[in-house]
DNA sequence: TAGCACATGCTAAATTTTTAGCACTAAAAT
DNA sequence: ATTTTAGTGCTAAAAATTTAGCATGTGCTA
């Protein structure tokens, strides 16, 4: 089985954890329940950090004498799946209406330089796509 | 329990479907069932309508003999916390760098006019940000 | 009117997820 | 050197999810 379709396969506190471990880059099992809203019990994250390992999901590094967490796929590998499947389901599939929610999202935090960058990504589209 | 959070609290099976009916904004018990890959058994897919429904991620409503179900949050509602959500895991909040995304994703497939569409979008975004 | 096709409701069981807790190790502190 | 602290591994049980299947109802059609 291929990671990336198992990504969409995760349990509740699977998906949680591995949220928790995007956002951060990494993670010990400390910092992974401190992440998680209605969090488990210590234990319970370890186990699942274990199991979500063994699925391939997780890699691990000792760092003095505890873990440290790693997503096997890399932040960027999962993010365009996972922004794909928002932009299915929920904007249809159109750029245009996933991007003015992003510009409503963050509306009052764009300084005018931000968007001036918005415009040249859009420019570079333009050329590269001809 | 409020709803909106409660939609990153849903299992598994719970996610398919929902995403099911969000992709196509309403849905009887077979067209959910033929919009799942691996999909469980027919009854399975009836039971969690049915458990959705109870607590209160969709309602239905009697189409001659058997039920549509709709989402009780509304699409446009619900697009955005998940949209916010991805924003945060894989894209350090960064408008940009999800915008790239998007236009990556969909780079094939964007004409000039919709470029043009896009560029409107954020002209108006720096309008209303003043 | 009888039979078929296609729905639903419900219950109980199978499976998976989630959890707690015990046993153990290494480093740090006293 | 001993104790405390902070980790891990593992197993078995609890809880939740997921499933199958039977009972039933409705409309259509032969």
């Amino acid at each position: 089985m291929k990671i990336r379709r198992a990504l969409t396969n995760l349990s509740r506190r699977e998906r949680q954890i591995m949220d928790v471990i995007y956002r951060e880059g990494q993670a010990t099992a400390t910092e992974v329940l401190a992440g998680i809203p209605d969090p488990p019990g210590y234990s319970a994250v370890r186990a699942m950090l274990r199991v979500l390992e063994n699925k391939g999901h997780l890699r691990h590094v000792p760092d003095g004498t505890r873990y440290v967490y790693r997503p096997t796929l890399p932040r960027d590998r999962a993010g365009k799946p996972a922004l794909e499947n928002v932009l299915e389901t929920f904007f249809d599939g159109s750029t245009e209406k996933a991007v003015a929610a992003l510009l409503d999202l963050s509306r009052s935090e764009l300084s005018p330089r931000d968007l001036d960058r918005l415009s040249e990504l859009i420019e570079q589209a333009r050329t590269e796509g001809r």
